[in-house]
RNA sequence: GGCUCCGUGGUCAAGAGGUUAAGACAUCGCCCUUUCACGGCGGUAACACGGGUUCAAUUCCCGUCGGAGUCACCA
């Protein structure tokens, strides 16, 4: 058996939308599970669509995905190089289109961009054009005299009007598209580049790529791809084509969507492990229904005959959930490292803040949640007193006041302001006055911090305010309990 | 519009010719609890439709319908 090698061939054209992510996820895990290489192409073939940074931000998200290539532009294993453009200026793909139209399989072809928009016509609201094979009749004196004249010119693929071609997809199974519906694509653009679709065939064999995977869009331009190998006797890779990833209007992911790319989800509060894990999720399942697993459990477990055919909706939702677990999941000193930032958003005075993110580690599904959660540290909110009123804690504003004002002095004299103390303290409280726990805690709890629903209880949110702050917003309480 | 693919709860997703058709998210309820969360327990909710094949079809075949993708000197 070959050996496996997988690679993932992105343009660099912005940012890294999550069904490349997924797509470069699978072929890692193939290639890993196979004890393989898996292989980073950069296909820079379209010079006009060229995005500034954009190799930057694939070799980033990649790496903070933990998907590791064995071999790139920055790791040269002997099938450099790896970038496209630099590939171009040894003439290889010039000399294998050449090859194909020595054979009668490709043609070059003069035809102008005025010629070619004449042949459009109208479907279903779109503009297709089917190339008429004009010069495949050029005779080889005609297409010599024309280069020699130096005219513009593309190299295209011949692809015969009649029959079908059929090719084998892991996941699809068979699948036959007839000739007739294939176009005589373009393999040399009139700037001496390949098209993807040429580079790719001619690279992934070179490479001796073993398995081609990419999204369901490709199926029906892969026929074309079939006729190249068979035009070449080369043996065809592994096609594993995956269903596509969609918003919940069941269309194809859009820049538009707010989830399109794993730098907008970042920037979401989410972590780059709960990422990949969702990702791999959107039509793969484990075989024992696991649905959290580390990128090391998904290479063990990964089986990609298994990949699922229909759509798949991405579900804001549950990767929210997702995220949510992999916090509460996270070591301390990891978490707070992530969640420092989001607490300096909303607390800038000198408090605990390890404490305070400790305070919503399990409260929260994304980092971006954290600022909303916990304003009410630096600065108490003008809530209304209805707040002291609580049904199931037997609370109105007159008991609130009461436990308010005869817990102040108690606090005052504690010099130890710490959880152990002051649930002491409170616990004697309400021994003494015979009253239920919530009725010392809900006026206290909401004194100190005015908000209806905190992470953490009174006594943490003392703690960490401190006894000053505390006592100041006691006495705050009590006013407002007492102005009416 | 042609072609191709897809069609199990709202979403992801097991399953398979005979099952009480898993599980997860969401949702609802209960418990725990100083609020909210977490956690625990339970509920509602699905095989698109019509023909076949078969003793038996959600599962296999055909058709219908529905959805999506694609039809570039873009990938």
């Amino acid at each position: 058996m070959d050996r496996v090698r997988s690679r993932y061939a992105p343009s660099p054209t912005g940012k890294m939308h999550v069904g490349n992510l997924r797509t470069a996820l699978y072929e890692f895990l193939i290639a890993k599970h196979a004890g393989g290489d898996f292989i980073l192409r950069i296909e820079d073939t379209d010079q006009g669509r060229l995005v500034e940074g954009s190799v930057d931000i694939i070799y980033r998200t990649l790496a903070e995905a933990g998907i590791i290539h064995d071999e790139g532009p920055d790791k040269d294993k002997g099938f450099g190089p790896y970038v496209q453009s630099e590939r171009v200026k040894s003439g290889l793909y010039m000399k294998y289109a050449k090859q194909l139209v020595e054979q009668g399989d490709a043609y070059y072809c003069f035809c102008t961009k005025e010629r070619l928009a004449s042949l459009t016509t109208e479907a279903g609201g779109e503009t297709i054009t089917h190339y008429d094979k004009h010069c495949l009749s050029l005779s080889k004196e005609e297409v010599e005299a024309k280069l020699a004249a130096g005219e513009p010119f593309v190299i295209r693929q011949n692809i015969p009007r009649e029959g079908t071609t059929t090719f084998t997809d892991a996941n699809y199974g068979e699948i036959t598209i007839e000739n007739s519906e294939l176009d005589d694509q373009i393999l040399i653009k009139s700037d001496g580049f390949p098209t993807y679709n040429f580079a790719n065939v001619i690279d992934d064999h070179l490479m001796e790529i073993s398995h081609v995977v990419r999204g369901n869009e490709y199926i029906s331009s892969t026929p074309k791809y079939t006729r190249l190998y068979q035009a070449f006797g080369w043996k065809e890779p592994t096609y594993v084509h995956l269903p596509l990833i969609t918003n919940e209007e069941h269309q194809k992911l859009s820049k538009r969507s707010g989830h399109s790319s794993f730098e907008d989800l970042l920037e979401q509060g989410f972590v780059p492990e709960a990422i990949v894990n969702f990702v791999a999720l959107l039509g793969w399942s484990s075989a024992d229904n696991r649905e959290i697993l580390s990128l090391k459990e998904l290479i063990d477990e990964f089986d990609y005959t298994k990949i699922s055919k229909s759509p798949a909706v991405f579900d804001m939702v549950k990767l929210r959930w997702m995220n949510g677990e992999y916090l509460k999941a996270m070591d301390e000193e990891k978490y707070y490292k992530l969640a420092e930032p989001y607490v300096r958003k909303a607390v800038t005075k000198d408090y605990d803040l390890k404490a305070i993110a400790m305070l919503v580690k399990t409260r929260i599904e994304t980092l971006c949640d954290i600022p909303d959660m916990i304003d009410f540290f630096e600065e108490l909110p003008d809530y209304d007193i209805e707040m002291y009123t609580h049904k199931k804690m037997k609370t109105n504003s007159e008991n609130s006041l009461t436990a308010l004002e005869e817990l102040l002095p108690r606090l005052e004299a504690l010099d130890k302001f710490d959880i152990d103390s002051l649930s002491e303290l409170t616990a004697a409280y309400v021994a003494e006055k015979e009253i239920k726990n919530g009725q010392a805690l809900w006026p206290l709890r909401t004194a100190v911090s005015g908000k209806q629903t905190t992470p953490g209880g009174a006594y943490e949110i003392m703690t960490i305010i401190g006894k000053e702050e505390s006592l100041k917003r006691i006495k705050t309480g009590i006013e407002k309990l007492k102005a009416v």
